[in-house]
DNA sequence: GCGACAAATGAACCTCGGTTAATTACGGCG
DNA sequence: CGCCGTAATTAACCGAGGTTCATTTGTCGC
């Protein structure tokens, strides 16, 4: 376990999450950091029309917040629920970011943390930009397996950026 | 000029770019981030077929550099190209981490400066996911308005995430 | 095993953007 | 001014994915 992951297990409170349950809805202020111990959360935006779609799974071990609303306090761009029961540390990042004006060790955890995030989303950008959703599926598919038998189709088609039915076609083309 | 900036200005070195030079490209291992003084630059993905694609447009004032390579010294997912006449400073992101281990007022700077890039990831991913090209083109001539002058339709087109062709048809539309 | 509800699939039709190629601006520059 | 190369536009056709709705497959409770 990294050197931030044990500051959040020291310094954070339990969350318990029920399947369906919200960490913190879309428009929310809220600035906490959540490292998920147990269970599945799913980070997903409401568009303007209505429609969701998932922005990431975040499976044991992942640690999330909405980037706006830590940096600036801006209210939360996605919301965060849980598709399973759920157990998750809370922290906020104010917190931290105050602790890590005096503490170097803490500060360079916080660093690592937000590469490791921002390398992520470039990765992110790359698929959205770069690969078909296709392909983009045969990805998912590969790098979490677990989670393609985890969630649902039509979850997985909304990760994917698609709708379930082009979901179920890309299905039979491969087979 | 934030402390960051500051930093990048006293400790780096200057790169001078004409239009057409590449500070590097998809497959170096080049773990400078980029400070630009002036001019233009765009960093780009080209994909297996060969396509191009634009990731940002990076006028005076912008931090850039690979953040798999920053991170873990993979080679760059993307290039990085002046499209005018560029000044940038260089700084190899390992000076930078190795210092902010001792002197936590640049630790705290680095937190800042990947904060900010973590969120503009978070609102690049919003808009790919959830707006359409004719929205994420509404949007850019909003947001930056003097980028729409100064670079090809094709250009703009490969940021939206469309081809030409449909650039121009969108345009149409619009009137 | 059966009924009921949700999830997944399938089919028919439509729209948007890609592809290819032709046509029309719009600069330099001799 | 006329020539030429590039950028931008337009048109015709195609295919992937969206939309809507019907059908099938699961799965849970009883």
């Amino acid at each position: 376990m990294s050197l931030f992951q044990e500051l959040m297990v020291k310094n954070g409170s339990n969350v318990l999450l029920e399947a369906g349950d919200h960490a913190f809805m879309q428009g929310d202020s809220d600035s906490n950091i959540y490292f998920v111990q147990s269970g599945l959360l799913k980070a997903y935006y409401i568009r303007s029309d209505g429609k969701e779609h998932i922005k990431s799974f975040l499976p044991e071990g992942s640690i999330i917040g909405s980037m706006v609303a830590l940096v600036d306090g801006d209210p939360c761009t996605f919301s965060l629920v849980a598709s399973e029961p759920t157990v998750a540390i809370a922290l906020p990042y104010k917190v931290l970011a105050d602790a890590a004006q005096s503490d170097n060790g803490l500060a360079n955890a916080l660093v690592g943390f937000l590469g490791t995030y921002g390398k992520r989303k470039e990765q992110r950008e790359y698929q959205l930009l770069s690969m078909s959703a296709e392909d983009r599926f045969a990805l998912l598919v590969e790098t979490m397996p677990d989670i393609a038998g985890r969630v649902s189709q039509a979850d997985l088609a909304s990760y994917i950026g698609i709708t379930p039915q082009a979901l179920s076609r890309i299905k039979r083309r491969l087979k």
